[in-house]
RNA sequence: CGGGGUAUGGCGCAGCCCGGUAGCGCGCUAAGAUGGGGUCUUAGAGGCCCUCGGUUCGAAUCCGAGUACCCCGACCA
C-alpha cells in the first residue's frame, strides 16, 4: 500500500479527548474514527490489524475442533425473557421494536441463540462434544464507554460455545480451550495471565480470564508470585493478617463523642483498624443487611451478593439506614435483631474489638463473638488486598493492573434447562447439554496490545498483529535515482508476499520518521541518496535504537531475520 | 445514576469577563526552494461559532432550557 493511497492520515498533534495511550495513538495514527460514546470505525490500518488477531484465533478454534458459524445481532427479546437474563442485562440490553412493533434486542451475547441451535441439531450423546464459533458484533449499552477500544458499546467478539455430556467431557473441552486461549495470545505476542474469575450470576464452576497486564487496565489482579495463584480481586481469596488473640475482656460501653470512622476511632483509642469491627449497610433485593466486617478489610460486594444469593445488591442509602434505626458511625450488631446480620469470617481473627455502641457518641469496648453478638451467616466476603497472604502457599499477594481480553466459564446447565436442549445418553435417557463457552474482544486485545507495546513515539507493534510488515521510506523520491529505487523494491517485495507499506509521499525526512515511529510498523526499511549510492537500504526494528545498512540484494534476508 | 469538565474550519486552540458580524498554529490547495528527524517562502480554499428559545438596533460573547462528548465515581458509615 501506498502511504499517498491509505485512506487515512495521521494527525500531528494529540487529540483532546483521548488520554488513554492506546486511545491516543490509534486516533493519532489514523487507525480509528469515533461516530459516538463508545462506538468507532476502524479504519484500514485498524482493520487489518484486527483481520489479523482474527485469522490467528480462526486457526486455532478450528485446531481445537470449533466449527464456524454466523448468528444473528437482531434478536427477538422472547428468548430473552425465557432465559431471564432480558432483566439480567438491564439497561445493558440494546432494544427495539419492528415495524410490527415487536421487541427487539441487539445481542449483547448468544447464549439463548446458540443453545436453541443446539436443541434443534443435537439430540444424540453421538452428537457430542461439539463446538461452535463466530466472529461477530456485540451490542452493550454500557453505562461508561472509555478508552478508545478499551470499552465500548459496539464491538467484535469471538464467542465460542461447546457441548458436552458430562463433567468429565466438560473439563477436558475446558482445558482445551485454556490451552488454545494461551496459544492464541501467545501467537499474537503478547503476554497474558489466566486468573480465576467471577462467574457472574448464571453460576457455573471454572471461569478464567485472560489478563493482558497495563497500568491503565480495569481490572485488579492479585497474583502469588512464589505458587502462581492469580485471580481477579472480584473473586480473590486471601489468608487475612492473622490477630493475636488475647484474654477476653469485659464489654464496655466508651464515650466516644463525634469519632464516626474506623481511622478516628483507632486513633482516638489508639488500636490498630485491625482491632475494630466495622458495620456497612446494603439492601439486598430489598431486604436490609447489616455487614459486620474486621476495621482493616473492606467488603467485597461481589463475594457478598454470591453468599446471598442476592440478584441485587447495594449499599442503602442514608433514608433506608435511618429507617432500620442504624445510626451511621455508631452501628454494630450488638442487640440487634431487626435486621439480617452477615459477618466477614474475618471477627473469627481477633477478639476484643472496638464496634458501634449503637446510639451516637458510644463505642463498645472488647466486643467478642460469639459472646456478644450473632450474625445468621459468616463467610469470606472481604476483599483481598496486596500484602494479604496468598490462600494456596501464604505468600504475600502482589496486585496487577491489566485489561480483560478474554474469559473462558463453564456455563454448565443453566441454559440448555430454561431452553430445554436435551439430548438422549447411551441408556436412552433425556438429559440437559452441559455447556461452556469462551470469549475474546478483538478490538479491546488490540487496544491492549497498543496499551502494552509503545513509547513516547508511538506504536511498537507485535509482528505477528501489526497492520503491515514493513513501512518503507523513501525519502526524496523526487530524486529519480532514489524514486526508481524506492520503487523498484517496493514491487520486488510486494512481488515476494511481503505486506509494505511504502511512505512515497514527498514530505519531508523527519515527517516520514515521525509517522513511521507512530504507525510503529516492525521493519522500517529507509531508501536515501546517500544509501543508494552504497547499493543499501538502512533497515531499522521498531523497537531499536538504531538500524544498519543491508545491500539491495539481501533485503529478503534481512527481513526474514529481522521479522523472525 | 451522581460529581466535574468541554463544545468555535479536518486537528489543536484563542476570542466570551467588557455584545459591533471570527482569529492563530497544524493540516489542505498552488508555486518555488530544500532534501536523514515534524524545513522555508509566497499566494489561496475552507466556519449554520452544538441546538432551540430569550434579552438587544445588533449575540460566538449576556440569560434560560436542552443535547452531545470527555474524565472521576458507581463502594464503608
Amino acid at each position: 500500500m501506498r502511504s499517498t493511497q491509505l485512506f487515512s492520515k495521521t494527525l500531528r498533534e494529540d487529540p483532546a479527548e483521548a488520554e488513554t495511550a492506546s486511545h491516543r495513538l490509534m486516533l493519532r495514527a489514523g487507525m480509528i474514527s469515533q461516530v459516538a460514546a463508545g462506538v468507532y470505525t476502524s479504519l484500514p490500518l485498524a482493520l487489518r490489524a484486527m483481520r489479523k488477531i482474527e485469522a490467528i484465533i480462526r486457526k486455532e478454534m478450528d485446531a481445537s475442533g470449533g466449527q464456524e458459524v454466523r448468528m444473528p445481532s437482531l434478536q427477538p427479546v422472547e428468548i430473552w425473557r425465557e432465559t431471564g437474563r432480558e432483566a439480567g442485562f438491564g439497561d445493558n440490553l440494546f432494544r427495539l421494536k419492528d415495524r410490527r412493533l415487536r421487541d427487539m434486542v441487539l445481542a449483547p451475547t448468544h447464549e439463548e441463540v446458540v443453545t436453541s441451535l443446539a436443541r434443534s441439531n443435537i439430540s444424540s450423546y453421538r452428537d457430542l462434544p461439539s463446538m461452535v464459533y463466530q466472529i461477530q458484533t456485540k451490542f452493550r449499552d454500557e453505562p461508561r464507554p472509555r478508552a478508545g477500544l478499551i470499552r465500548v458499546r459496539e464491538f467484535d467478539m469471538k464467542d465460542a460455545y461447546s457441548f458436552d455430556a458430562d463433567e468429565e467431557s466438560l473439563d477436558i473441552t475446558y482445558r482445551k480451550m485454556l490451552e488454545a486461549y494461551n496459544t492464541i495470545f501467545a501467537r499474537c505476542g503478547l503476554p497474558t495471565l489466566a486468573v480465576e474469575a467471577d462467574s457472574g450470576a448464571i453460576g457455573g464452576k471454572d471461569s478464567h480470564e485472560f489478563i493482558l497486564p497495563a497500568e491503565s487496565g480495569e481490572d485488579t489482579i492479585l497474583t502469588c508470585s512464589n505458587c502462581g495463584y492469580a485471580a481477579n480481586a472480584e473473586r480473590a481469596r486471601s489468608q487475612k493478617p492473622p490477630m493475636k488473640l488475647e484474654p477476653e475482656g469485659d464489654l464496655d460501653l466508651v464515650e466516644t463523642q463525634g469519632i464516626e470512622t474506623i481511622q478516628a476511632l483507632a486513633e482516638f483509642l489508639k488500636i490498630p483498624s485491625s482491632k475494630t469491627l466495622k458495620a456497612v449497610f446494603y439492601m439486598a433485593d430489598g431486604e436490609m443487611v447489616l455487614i459486620t466486617i474486621r476495621g482493616d478489610l473492606e467488603v467485597n460486594e461481589i463475594k457478598l451478593k454470591n453468599l446471598l444469593h442476592a440478584k441485587e445488591l447495594r449499599l442503602a442509602t442514608p433514608e433506608e439506614s435511618q429507617a432500620a434505626g442504624l445510626t451511621p458511625g455508631y452501628t454494630s450488631p450488638i442487640g440487634k435483631n431487626n435486621v439480617r446480620l452477615v459477618g466477614d469470617d474475618s471477627i473469627n481473627l481477633g477478639n476484643n474489638f472496638a464496634v458501634g455502641g449503637n446510639k451516637p457518641g458510644y463505642h463498645y469496648v472488647n466486643a467478642n463473638f460469639p459472646r456478644d453478638f450473632a450474625v445468621e451467616t459468616v463467610g469470606d466476603i472481604a476483599l483481598a488486598e496486596d500484602g494479604h497472604g496468598c490462600p494456596v502457599c501464604g505468600t504475600s499477594l502482589t496486585t496487577v493492573r491489566g485489561i480483560e481480553v478474554g474469559h473462558v466459564f463453564k456455563l454448565g446447565t443453566y441454559f440448555t434447562e430454561t431452553l430445554k436442549a436435551n439430548f438422549l445418553d447411551a441408556q436412552g435417557q433425556q438429559r440437559p447439554i452441559i455447556m461452556g463457552c469462551y470469549g475474546i474482544g478483538v478490538g479491546r486485545l488490540l487496544a491492549g496490545a497498543i496499551e502494552q507495546n509503545h513509547d513516547d513515539k508511538g506504536i511498537i507493534f507485535p509482528a505477528p498483529i501489526a497492520p503491515y510488515e514493513v513501512h518503507l521510506l523513501s525519502l526524496n523520491p523526487q530524486d529519480p535515482e532514489v524514486g526508481s529505487a524506492a520503487e523498484e523494491l517496493y514491487s520486488r517485495l510486494e512481488r515476494a508476499g511481503y505486506e509494505v507499506l511504502y511512505d512515497d509521499r514527498t514530505e519531508s525526512a523527519g515527517v516520514k520518521f515521525n509517522d513511521a515511529d507512530l504507525l510503529g510498523l516492525p521493519v522500517r526499511l529507509v531508501v536515501s541518496g546517500r544509501n543508494i549510492k552504497q547499493g543499501a537500504v538502512e533497515a531499522k526494528r521498531r523497537q531499536d535504537a538504531e538500524g544498519s545498512l543491508v545491500p539491495l540484494n539481501e533485503v529478503e534476508l534481512a527481513l526474514a531475520k529481522l521479522l523472525a
